[in-house]
DNA sequence: CGCGAGCTTGACGTTGTTCAACTAGAGTGG
DNA sequence: CCACTCTAGTTGAACAACGTCAAGCTCGCG
C-alpha cells in the first residue's frame, strides 16, 4: 500500500512547483507543515470519483492517468506527467472529485490540505491567478475533448489520441507508451478491439509502425489530417 | 443589427452581477469605463469559435446558448440565463474562443474590455476568487457532460435534458421551452430525429406531455431514473 | 513447459444516423 | 380570404458506425 512521510524542506525539494516562487519563504513552511508526501505503486488509485476533497494533490514525480469511471467504461480524459497539480478545479467547487486518478507508474503525490492551500490562495493573489489560469487551460482541454469526442469518428479520434501522446507526453515521433490497448481505447473513447482494429489499418496504411507498445508515426501530417477530418 | 451603447451607471444597475459586491465604488467606475452595453436580437451572435477573446462579457438580461460548433453538428453545452458571465475561462487561458455564444431571445450584454478585467482581477483577490469558483463550478458542468455523453444511450441523454430545462433552467415540472427540436437534439448529442422519436416515446409511455414547445413532466422520479440507468 | 494477461481478428447484433416522404402551422401576397 | 411557400416537426425504412462475442494468438513469467 501507498507509503506516507513527511516532507523534510519544500524549499529544497527538486520536484517543488514553479508556482510556489511566487509565495514567501514563510508561506512555503506553511505548506510543508501542512503537507504530507504519499507515493503510490503504479495501479494504486491516488482519489477516487464522488470521494470528498480534502487535500490539494501536486504530482511531484511519476505519471497518473485521470479519467471518468461509467458503469460499463471508462473515459480517460488526460495523463498527467510529474511537476503539476491534479485537479485544481474541484478545490473550489463541489468538492467531490468528478474523476478517478490512478498511478500508471511508481508516484509520489504531495497532499495539501485543501483548507490550507484554499486559505493559501486567498493571501496570495499572485499565485491565485497562477492556479486561476492553469484551471481555465484545463478547462479549455476538456472542451476539446468534449468536442472531439462529439464530432469524430473511430479513426479521427485515435488519430488524435497518438497526437497527444506524440506532441504533448512524450514530444517525439517514436516512443513506448504505458498504456495498455484497452487504456488507449479508454483515452479514445471506443472499443478495445475498434482500438487494435484502427492500429492494425494504420500500421497497414503505413502511416505508423507498431511493436507492442512502441509506437513510430511515419506520416504525422497524414495523422493530423486524419484527425482534422475526423 | 446589434445596438451599443455606454453604460450610464454600472452602481445603480438593476442588472449588475452580485460579484460587483466585491468591488470598492472606484473599480466600479473603472468598470463601466472599460464597458460597452450591446443589445443582442435573437439569434445573433454574440461570440464566435475560434476568435479572439478581446472582452469579458456579461450576460445583464435575456437567454443565450453556448455551444460547440462542429463540421456537420454542433454541441450544445449550456443556456444562461440573466446575470451570469459567460466563459470567465476563456478570459485566462489561450484567449481564443473555443465556444460560440448566440442569443436565444433578446439578450443584453455587458462588454468589459478584456485586458482591464483580468487586471481589474489582479487588484482584487475576493473578486478573482470568485471567478475561480465560478470557473471551477463551470469545469465541473463540462466533465458531468462529457461523461454523460460518453456513458449513456439516447434515451437517457434526452431525460437528461429534459431534467436540466426543468431543474435548472425554469424550476418548473411544466414549461415552455425556447429552442427548436434542432437545438434539442444538439443539446443532447443526437440527430434531430431520434430526439423528436425519444419524445414521443416519452409522451406515449405517459413519462411527458408535450404540445409543440410546451414540456410537462408528469413521472419526474421515473425520468430520473431514466437519466441515472443511461 | 504451461499458464494467464494482453492482444488480435472475424462474425454478428445493436445503436444511432441519414434519407425521404409527409404533416402542421405561420407568414405573405394577390 | 385563399392559394402559396417556408420552416419546424414527425415518422418509417435503409444504412452505416460501432460494440459485443467468441476464438485464437503471443509473450513474459513462474
Amino acid at each position: 500500500m501507498a507509503r506516507i512521510t513527511k516532507p523534510e524542506s519544500c524549499m529544497r525539494c527538486p520536484y517543488k512547483s514553479e508556482y510556489l516562487s511566487l509565495l514567501d519563504a514563510k508561506d512555503i513552511n506553511l505548506i510543508q507543515e501542512n503537507c504530507i508526501i504519499v507515493h503510490f505503486r503504479k495501479g494504486e488509485t491516488i482519489c477516487k470519483q464522488n470521494t470528498d476533497v480534502t487535500h490539494a494533490l501536486y504530482l511531484a514525480k511519476g505519471t497518473v492517468k485521470k479519467y471518468i469511471e461509467g458503469k460499463s467504461k471508462n473515459l480517460i480524459l488526460k495523463i498527467i506527467s510529474s511537476g503539476k497539480y491534479i485537479g485544481l478545479q474541484t478545490l473550489f467547487g463541489t468538492l467531490i472529485y468528478n474523476y478517478t486518478v490512478t498511478a500508471i507508474e511508481d508516484s509520489m503525490v504531495c497532499m495539501i490540505n485543501s483548507n490550507f492551500f484554499v486559505e493559501l490562495t486567498k493571501q496570495n493573489p499572485e499565485f491565485l491567478f497562477k492556479i486561476t489560469q492553469t484551471i481555465s487551460t484545463s478547462t479549455n482541454y476538456v472542451y476539446k475533448k468534449i468536442s472531439d469526442i462529439n464530432q469524430k469518428q473511430l479513426r479521427g479520434r485515435l488519430a488524435d489520441t497518438i497526437l497527444y501522446f506524440s506532441e504533448t507526453v512524450y514530444k517525439s515521433n517514436e516512443f513506448e507508451f504505458k498504456l495498455t490497448r484497452r487504456e488507449l481505447a479508454e483515452f479514445s473513447s471506443m472499443s478495445m478491439e475498434n482500438a487494435v482494429r484502427i492500429l492494425t489499418e494504420y500500421r497497414k496504411e503505413g502511416i505508423i509502425i507498431t511493436k507492442g507498445r512502441y509506437i513510430k508515426i511515419l506520416q504525422p501530417d497524414l495523422l493530423r489530417k486524419l484527425s482534422e477530418i475526423g
